[in-house]
RNA sequence: GGUGACGUGGCAGAGCGGUUAUGCGUGAGCCUGCAAAGCUUAUCUAAAGGGGUUCGACUCCCUUCGUCACCUCCA
């Protein structure tokens, strides 16, 4: 395979996403400063599923992932809590992979870190000054906006424009104001010596360097959320299409925003959901629905309301694998095959078709619904479990969904506690048989009396609290 | 002010120049000893307003209104 198209925020237009032998991603990951919220969340899990969507065709991909590590902001938390900015970023990087190892993100191949990499920075600098694309002012080294004819085609504004409307205060030392700094010069922590004075990288020049080193000069596809498309992506792509002469990314894909109340979630509103608060309310999965629900390109508003539908539908994906699973009556295939099939080729072309993926969810929970039609019919069957089952997986894995599984002691004592409760609905002890049914729901399971037959099923305990 | 995007039924949310998207919610029912879960069925026939183009527009063009994002660190 693949058919997959995407569009491309620099070309405003939609791009197949051509395959040799590797897929090469970078994504702009998160500055560790602070916890990270669900905006950070929803962006990774879009690239998560890409990631896995691909891999799960077949294809070799090769995902970069950055942490931001030195940044005004680290060094300012670091002064505010007496540490050091190197514990800060440490500390923020535990925690950051804590959480998105819960929302079984699968890890990057790489994850640079932009204080390992300076000698990076410092070498592609060197280079746009020999250029004479950068020069070196009071403050800093600076990037020559009006070296770079093409500045602005990523975000489409034109240089006159922003100067203009500039807000920035001008620092008088700059050519022009739309010039950014690759190195700021400093003499106080962190500082790392370079052929123009001591100082720190501006934060642009880290992706440029990172990205060429691990995907190289030309790679397939530049990810990150909507707001870093301009200054952020604009200036990666003029500091290294001046260092490398080629065309940067193939594609840029730019994820929307988490909103709330149609506003953007954002320090200063004072309205962020973090990661870790939503994991313990929410947990994994109705997360990485919920982050899905919408079309990656446009935001999505964090509501109770959208929370709760995608835990209800989880619920019906719980009840589905479990009829699948415990499933053990003899017949054959019916017509349910083709549905199923029919279901997985819909699914794959919607998330083809510039990763829909509301419509491959739209698809999934279809299939989900056929299963669980049969299943009240008590018509599922083991050949249906076997054609359906690798189906169901497969779509588990591209939306890097888990389910809660019982281990081997709790799926023998509850098998020994239906069999009690059933002896006792036989004999009309229905309390006693209340009491073991509330005895195995203490242990997280639910049973599904069918009419032959009881089944269980390990629930996610999900709190449900926004 | 500039740039970009968007405005679909109570809510969420796709596609498409001419066929019911779909889901949630809500009503009724099935199943059950009772529940829960699940299922079935019904329900809303929606496209911000105004102009065009067209045999025909929710889908294309123009315009008014509204919303959001970016222009400053930001996923």
């Amino acid at each position: 395979m693949t058919g997959l198209v995407i569009h491309d925020t620099l070309s405003n237009s939609r791009k197949q996403l051509l395959i040799d032998e590797k897929i090469r991603i970078y994504l702009c990951g998160v500055t560790v400063y602070d916890d990270a919220h669900i905006g950070h969340a929803r962006t990774i899990v879009i690239f998560d599923t890409l990631r896995r969507f691909l891999e799960a065709n077949g294809n070799d991909v090769d995902l970069i992932q950055n942490f931001t590590d030195v940044d005004d902001k680290i060094i300012k938390k670091a002064s505010d809590t007496a540490t050091s900015t190197d514990s800060v970023s440490k500390k923020y990087i535990e925690n950051y992979f804590e959480e998105f190892d819960a929302l079984n993100i699968k890890r990057a191949v790489e994850y640079p870190k932009a204080t390992e990499h300076i000698p990076d920075m410092i070498s592609l600098i060197s280079d746009l000054i020999t250029k004479k694309i950068a020069y070196t002012a009071k403050n800093g080294v600076y990037f020559s906006v009006s070296k770079f004819s093409e500045y602005g085609k990523l975000s489409k504004k034109n240089i006159e424009e922003l100067e203009s409307g500039s807000r920035i205060e001008v620092d008088e030392s700059k050519n022009n104001p739309l010039d950014f700094a690759l190195w700021k010069f400093s003499d106080s922590s962190p500082v790392w010596d370079s052929p123009w004075g001591s100082g720190r990288p501006g934060w642009h020049i880290e992706c440029s360097a990172m990205s060429i080193k691990y995907l190289g000069e030309n790679f397939d596809i530049h990810g990150g959320g909507r707001d870093l498309i301009f200054p952020h992506h604009e200036n990666e792509i003029a500091q290294s299409e001046s260092f490398t002469g080629k065309p940067f990314a193939k594609i840029w894909m730019h994820a929307g925003m988490i909103t709330i109340n149609g506003e953007k979630m954002s320090k200063s509103l004072g309205n962020v959901k973090t990661v870790r608060h939503v994991l313990e309310n929410w947990g994994p999965n109705i997360i990485r629905l919920f982050s899905l629900s919408g079309h990656y390109s446009k935001p999505i508003d964090y509501t109770e309301e959208l929370l709760k539908e995608n835990l209800v539908k989880w619920r019906q994906l719980e009840t589905c694998y479990y009829e699948l699973r415990l499933a053990d009556g003899i017949g054959g295939l019916d017509s349910i095959s083709s549905d199923i099939l029919n279901s997985k080729q819909k699914f794959d072309a919607a998330i083809e078709n510039d990763f829909n993926t509301p419509l491959a969810l739209t698809e999934f929970f279809n299939m989900i619904k056929i299963i669980n039609g049969l299943a009240a019919e008590e018509k599922i069957t083991k050949d249906i479990t076997g054609m359906a089952m690798p189906i169901l997986e497969y779509m588990l894995d591209v939306l890097g969904l888990k389910l809660i599984k019982a281990t081997d002691d709790e799926i023998k004592s509850v098998f020994e506690l239906i069999g009690k409760r059933e002896e006792c609905r036989k004999n009309k002890q229905f309390e006693e048989a209340d009491t073991i049914r509330d005895k195995i729901s203490d242990m997280g399971i639910h049973l599904i009396d069918h009419k032959e037959k009881t089944l269980w099923m390990k629930k996610e305990e999900i709190k449900a609290d926004t």
